[in-house]
DNA sequence: ACCATCACG
DNA sequence: ACGTACGTGATGGTG
């Protein structure tokens, strides 16, 4: 038997803080109840458990308020909107028969732990169902906890078990107390904890068990004089947080596991809720309609049939994928089938559409089947027809392009859209002539783009780790510094804290403001430098937090059982065309500073092979003087003479021997800022002169480069005529803004006129480069793959006898993809790392 | 969820 | 007289 409990607190307070404010018309706030329904309900359908129920906290102190006076004490309070839906939540519940636990002087954490271990001993199975990760430690062979997180919107749970809590922790769950006490935790205010980092916590326990066992052995060589003095230092207060973050199973409450069991639900009283709440949706879920005015139910979900079932090889069909249910839709209806079954759809013969070709490639190559045959993605298409929407499901594409209304509900009806979406978006695309740029570039990208994810980049784990290492430390020193400083400790991360000890305390002047307070910013803590010491040590200590933070923490946490880490390439995001990658994001590991760029060092090549890293030289300059027809950039371009330079010697009249390289740094922030759709005020704050000489370069620049000028006029002039830009490959954007009355909506619509397609046509470029290099080793070295794209540039593992071919073979296809009124300029370097190959 | 910040091209 | 460079993603703080 197995029981599911909630954290109502918790619960709800995710809830509230995960959905818009909704209120009734007359004005009843409800979002928290109707976020809690749906996270209940989500949950019974996954876990579905023979009972359930629900603790809360009371207002009243708890005994951890009479131990330590400061206990919770800064918490914020439960703002209004959500405390009022608190007593209607518990009517809820009543109504639909869910026993609710609570306790005066008691939190629902221990009614947690308490009904815990009475479903253990009385031979039940426990699931917990919050947001708190202090919970983590009830975690045991019969006590699972799933932690409720949002992303992008969708409610989520991992699953805790004793196994997958040590698999990310290193330690039992049980010592998630002893971890808690050794760092301390922002939301206890317990002063004084050592404070040691999650790193040095996690080794102390795995090397010593406990906390009592740490400080039995502070004399051991295991531990750091530095991390020693911290844990002396610390000590009552550890044992203090202890003992408070420690969850009772004592708690006094009357529970029996099968009081539990679901009941039906009080209709009457249910309903008479719902109404109050206009939770019309919800009526039906619960069966709240009286017979007579219950709407038509669904179509009951589409039979599911056997491979007999399956269209005949050849038929044209459109595939989407549920799990291990697979829904195939032909002209003449749709059969739901096990995703293993399809098999014999899976070659060429049979012509297949699907919505995110990308994913669908990753999910049938994990199950081994082939990929061949698909010919179409909806989703994609989508992407190409508009691609400043956010999404492009088979649900939003339906209701944009074929006026279907509501939700798709099963399976069976997200195949039918998407065969019905074929023919529409492809007759779409072709009157807007993207067929081409559909057709050679993005639809082949995506299984490149796959092959590419799959495969992977190695790093090297024990330097990222110790690269860390360095960095905390680092971290701690500067913390100190800053503290003592600043006369108090405060948290250097909160923007707001920290403004107030700059330029309320230390009575720095505030250089610029943000929506919220003082800006603290890299450029204002620039501008501060020589004003207070206290300056550069946050500068610092901003630097070393990222670099740790984000990419040695960060990475080292997405790292495959394969040890190589597998970014996904996102094809359907950007407003230019770009790629963007995620989870992790490759495309921004630092390079620009030493420190940063030592992260290059640790992503390798695999045995036996090198990196190969082909770069594009000023691909949006040559893009823009081949769009502009600029003769006197082209010029620049054939003579294969510094670009910047060039630009330099023509702005400032100079002969391009006598430039100084002050002036070559002003002339690339011009052919930067022309790029983007410059103004000489942004230009004047970027290369630090006054506006009126910025307008005079400005100027001067469109002068010489006239090509460039007439260029930057027509392409605007033609967005506001045509609502839209195009790349060289016939890319669109559409610029709605160019119409706006607001000065800057506007301002920024002729900016991305300008912008787009430059910055679209390199992403064409690039993207069809990918696409023949990927075939070109296919052929001719096998071995060599492409692993990551950095948008002009491409990173490619092969073998190490191979890495003068290889590199001259990416060089040519990357530089000979098309002819433009200039050269393409490709230079390829071959290194054991990024960093040496870069 | 939103903001500020900072990493990249 | 506007307000101020294009395109991204991850993190930590805050409500």
């Amino acid at each position: 038997m197995k029981l599911m409990i909630l954290d109502g607190n918790s619960v709800i307070n995710r809830a509230f803080y995960g959905i818009r404010p909704l209120t009734t018309r007359e004005g009843l706030y409800t979002n928290a109840v109707y976020g809690f329904l749906n996270i209940l309900h989500k949950f019974m359908g996954e876990e579905r458990p023979d009972g359930v129920c629900v603790a809360f906290d009371l207002k009243a102190p708890t005994f951890r308020h009479l131990q330590y006076e400061g206990y919770k004490a800064t918490r914020h309070g439960m703002p209004d909107e959500l405390a009022q839906q608190m007593p209607v939540m518990k009517d809820v519940l009543r109504a639909m028969s869910i026993p609710i636990y609570e306790q005066e002087g008691w939190e629902a954490d221990d009614i947690l732990g308490t009904v815990g271990r009475i479903c253990t001993e009385s031979g039940w199975e426990c699931v917990i169902l919050t947001g708190d990760r202090d919970s983590l430690q009830l975690v045991d062979d019969h006590v699972t906890v799933r932690l409720v997180s949002s992303k992008a919107g969708q409610t989520l749970a991992t699953r805790y078990t004793p196994e997958t809590f040590r698999e990310e922790y290193g330690f039992d769950p049980i010592r998630l107390v002893d971890c808690k006490a050794l760092m301390g935790d922002s939301s206890d205010n317990i002063p004084g904890v050592p404070g040691v980092g999650k790193k040095t916590a996690g080794d102390l326990l795995a090397a010593f068990g406990s906390l009592d066992a740490i400080y039995d052995h502070l004399d051991s060589d295991a531990i750091k004089p530095a991390v020693k003095k911290k844990l002396e230092a610390g000590k009552d207060s550890a044992y203090l947080s202890y003992d408070l973050a420690t969850i009772r199973k004592t708690a006094p409450i009357d529970f029996v596991p099968a009081d539990n069991v679901c009941k039906p639900v009080d209709k009457p009283a249910l309903r008479a809720l719902f109404e109050k709440l206009e939770f019309v949706r919800l009526m039906d879920r619960y069966g709240l309609y009286d017979v007579k005015e219950a709407p038509q139910p669904a179509e009951p979900a589409a039979v599911v049939c056997t491979l007999a079932c399956l269209p005949p090889v050849g038929t044209p069909c459109a595939l989407v994928l549920d799990g291990d249910q697979a829904a195939i839709a032909t002209a003449d209806g749709v059969c739901v089938t096990a995703v293993s079954c399809c098999e014999p759809l899976l070659t060429a013969e049979t012509p297949k559409v699907c919505a995110d070709y990308k994913t669908l490639w990753h999910q049938l190559d994990q199950l081994g089947l082939p990929k061949d045959g698909f010919v179409f993605d909806v989703s994609l298409a989508g992407y190409v027809l508009d691609p400043s929407d956010t999404r492009y499901s088979p649900d939003e594409l339906a209701k944009r392009y074929l006026n279907q209304e509501g939700q798709l509900e099963s399976l069976s009806d997200r195949a039918a859209a998407v065969f019905a979406l074929w023919k529409p978006l492809q007759s779409l695309m072709a009157e807007q002539n993207m067929t081409t740029l559909y057709e050679t570039v993005e639809f082949p990208l995506c299984a490149v783009l796959a092959r590419m994810e799959r495969e992977g980049i190695a790093v090297d784990r024990m330097a990222l780790l110790a690269f860390g290492n360095l960095l905390t430390e680092r971290i701690n020193a500067l913390t100190e510094q800053i503290y003592d400083m600043a006369g108090e400790t405060f948290n250097i991360n909160s923007t707001q804290q920290l403004g107030v000890i700059l330029f309320e305390k230390l009575g720095l002047p505030p250089v610029k403001k943000t929506k919220t307070g003082y800006s603290t910013n890299a450029e204002v803590l620039e501008k501060l430098k020589n004003k207070h010491p206290i300056i550069e040590a946050i500068m610092d200590y901003r630097m070393v937090t990222k670099l740790n933070s984000t990419y040695a923490e960060g990475l080292v946490k997405v790292i495959g059982d394969d040890e190589r880490i597998h970014t996904t390439f996102q094809n359907m995001v950007t407003a230019t065309g770009r790629l963007s990658s995620t989870e992790p994001n490759l495309q921004n590991i630092p390079v620009r500073t030493e420190l940063g760029s030592e992260i290059r060092k640790m992503f390798v090549p695999k045995d036996g092979c090198v990196l190969i890293d082909a770069d594009y030289s000023q691909i949006e300059l040559r893009v823009l003087s081949h769009i502009a027809n600029d003769q006197i950039m082209q010029e620049a371009f054939r003579s294969g003479e510094d670009v910047h330079r060039v630009t330099a010697s023509q702005v400032f009249g100079v002969a391009p021997e006598d430039v100084t390289s002050l002036m070559r740094r002003h002339a690339k922030a011009v052919n930067f800022g022309i790029v983007y759709g410059i103004s000489d005020f942004s230009l004047a704050d970027d290369i630090g002169v006054t506006r009126k000489e910025a307008k005079a370069y400005i100027e001067s620049y469109l002068e010489k480069y006239a090509g460039v000028r007439q260029y930057m006029h027509d392409v605007v002039e033609q967005a506001k005529a045509d609502g839209y830009v195009t790349t060289l490959m016939g890319r669109r954007r559409y610029l709605p803004e160019l119409k706006s009355k607001n000065f800057n909506l506007r301002s920024f619509g002729e900016r991305c006129a300008m912008n787009t397609p430059i910055q679209g046509t390199a992403a064409d470029i690039i993207k069809l480069a990918m696409i023949r290099v990927d075939a070109a080793l296919a052929k001719q070295y096998p071995k060599a793959r492409l692993v990551l794209q950095v948008h002009d540039e491409l990173i490619v593992e092969c073998p190490l006898d191979q890495a003068d071919d290889v590199k001259q073979l990416v060089e040519r296809e990357m530089e000979q993809v098309m002819e433009l009124r200039v050269p393409l300029l490709a230079e390829a370097k071959s290194g054991a790392s990024w960093y040496e190959a870069k």
